[in-house]
DNA sequence: GTCATTTTTTGACGACTCGTCAAGAAATAC
DNA sequence: GTATTTCTTGACGAGTCGTCAAAAAATGAC
């Protein structure tokens, strides 16, 4: 029994350091510059050995874009359990979305990558869902919220529309955002004479939900400091963890 | 002489046929199953002869990212001379962005692989520069927009950051938006219950400008008659050649 | 401890890709 | 009609993926 379980533990460690290579692989050289041999290599084990544990390069990606999407899932339900306003928690889980980025952005690369590449239809219907219904869990969390802002009178909501359509906006900013910032190079960063464009994200989400009317308005309230509260009392543990906190 | 620059009409053609056929097959095959040998089975020319025109396929990519913001730069620089009030002209060239899009989706979606993939790190720093060249020229026209906007009091700038920040929430909305629309399957859409998620980012879009109090805000106006004003006065070629359009 | 059986690991292999380049084909010059 | 230049070709080396027979390790029987 015990040398079982040992077994099984060892397979089981092996798998995550394979993913743990390859999310690093693929930041560092790209979709094309991941390959099966130099996985093989940097972890010690044979190419054989990794198709025991994935079918196939696409299977890895699906992995790892599997597990950004569960830990963001948790992460925005825990976000979304502050004590506030609606409007507050949103901004909650804009802090969570941040600290996810912040700390696995290997992972989240991956899942931008599972997306844009044709890798879906190379891989299990089985294994494609299993990523769907990890990122439909984080997503419920978003939406259930922006719910109960238009139930409490907080969102108003002439349309019924608004809720998807305030769910697709704030998805599609704050996602826009982050993968800017990773296409564009820094040189062309400051060439641009970008400023913090993690703080330009934080404001147009203000404003976005400013123009929803969703109450109270980023003028009446400073949600800078909720964000503050945020991190002090629901991920200060992540925090911690960050490369840049000492 | 006529010798000579029937040879260059010759190229030059040829140039086109490899890239209309390249961002087809992108789109169709992404970016693994764009391959050389399967551009020059298509163009009934050898591999070698593509080489003759472009370096590698990172340099096919460059050129459909290329040209792919030159057309984006010209259809803002007609937008923006839009006869209306700044915010109308905003959304004009929210409404070249979307006819953009549905002219030359495959290019689009180019330009993004382009800058996705660790492209631009295998390319000769000239190639690189010239695509950046054409998405500065694009970019300008939003930017100047908004800076005109602010100069005549239409948009309202406590914060010197103002301008920036609103340049950089539309493009990461409407980027992200439409790459969001590409990576989600079709079916996935509708189990989603997403709407119409092109109507999503207009109204998304406007709500954006509202909440930077960019004058006249989107319940004292009619936008979406301006956007069909639009269509009419300034892009009525370009929807005709549209495929749904008869 | 030894040997048989099962499980795990390995890396050589076929099929495919990129980019090159010598040799062949075509166009041009004389 | 021939010599020269220019263009085009596809076989090639190097590198990739995923497979699978054979080798190695672990387990079980005595």
């Amino acid at each position: 029994m015990t040398t079982l379980s040992r077994k099984q533990r060892e397979i089981a460690e092996r798998e995550d350091l394979i993913l743990e290579v390859a999310s690093k692989m693929l930041v560092e050289l790209g979709l094309n510059g991941l390959t099966m041999d130099r996985i093989a290599e940097r972890i010690e084990y044979s190419k054989g050995t990794i198709y025991q544990h994935f079918s196939s390069k696409e299977d890895i990606l699906a992995a790892l874009a599997g597990r950004n999407a569960e830990r963001r899932g948790e992460l925005f339900a825990r976000a979304a359990r502050f004590d506030g306003s609606t409007r507050e928690r949103m901004s909650a889980i804009g802090a969570a979305y941040d600290i996810l980025n912040a700390l696995y952005p290997d992972n989240c690369q991956a899942e931008t990558i599972f997306h844009a590449s044709h890798i879906k239809a190379k891989m299990s219907e089985q294994t494609a869902r299993a990523v769907r219904e990890a990122e439909e869990r984080s997503d419920a969390v978003l939406v259930d919220l922006i719910i109960e802002a238009v139930e409490c009178g907080d969102l108003p909501a002439h349309d019924p529309q608004t809720v998807h359509d305030l769910y697709f906006g704030l998805w599609a900013l704050s996602w826009g955002a982050y993968k800017i910032v990773e296409a564009v190079d820094d040189d062309e960063l400051t060439e641009r004479q970008f400023g913090d464009p993690l703080l330009a994200l934080r404001r147009n989400q203000e404003c976005l939900l400013d123009g929803f009317g969703w109450k109270p308005l980023s003028h009446e309230y400073d949600f800078e400091a909720t964000r503050e509260r945020v991190k002090k009392e629901i991920f200060s543990e992540e925090l911690a963890r960050l490369p840049g906190a000492k």
